[in-house]
DNA sequence: TATATCAGTATCCTAAAGTATACTGGTATA
DNA sequence: TATACCAGTATACTTTAGGATACTGATATA
């Protein structure tokens, strides 16, 4: 597909169903309110669970906690305790959660092109 | 930004913020469970009403006509009434909506290899 | 005349998402 | 001994997104 072309392109009702499914996906996996957020977060660098709540400005521990745990069984980010005192808990993207990068960078810019677009409003 | 890369980058926490806000504001314009969808339909042809309701599968009228709205509101779509008779409203993608075609692209390439990741555990 | 199609709208309701606030148990520091 | 930090949890609440259902008015067709 590519959405620059005026042309009509034939397709079929199918096609496009087929298409929906898996973006519809992605947006089961990091939508929501803090999931991307917190994708972005641990893509700078990897955060404690204070840190990350500091990090997300408006965001309470039991939303943090509750993401965190969707996104740790959805394989996206690592989980681990460290042994100090007070006992820490590093959080980290794993190599599949770093693989959303296009997804993450391509929204970025395009984002950035329409708060642009708004101020020059 | 390269997610890909294993050692820590410095940075700031403004920095990290300054990254999130972009991707927020496009998730706010295209989040929720039919604005994608629908992009995605007129990304494929132009739509009728009626049409758009039978490609997406599950969409009542009432949240058709809801969103439809919201994207026109926010230059994502055009909207044009034909005459015809019956008389029929032909949707369809604006530039600024095409130009979300990486976006889509991209959400849609990851969603098809988690789709095969899925389906092999 | 009855029925169907078009593009929606109106009203009501449910379920999910997210917020507010207080609290826990363990450890370290003043 | 009192206070603070850590990583959360518990409970109750509000808000919003979305669903169900029925309806509108205009036109065309059988």
């Amino acid at each position: 597909m590519d959405m620059t072309k005026k042309e009509t392109k034939s397709f079929t009702p199918v096609e496009c169903k087929t298409f929906i499914r898996p973006v519809r996906d992605v947006f089961d996996l990091i939508g929501g309110k803090w999931r991307l957020p917190i994708i972005i977060a641990l893509s700078f660098k990897n955060h404690r669970f204070k840190e990350l709540e500091r990090q997300i400005e408006g965001i309470t521990p039991r939303m943090l906690s509750k993401e965190l745990k969707d996104l740790e069984i959805n394989g996206l980010i690592h989980r681990e305790v460290l042994n100090s005192r007070p006992v820490t808990v590093l959080y980290s993207l794993s190599d599949y959660g770093k693989s959303l990068d296009n997804v993450v960078v391509a929204m970025r810019d395009w984002g950035l092109i329409h708060r642009k677009r708004i101020i020059n409003k």
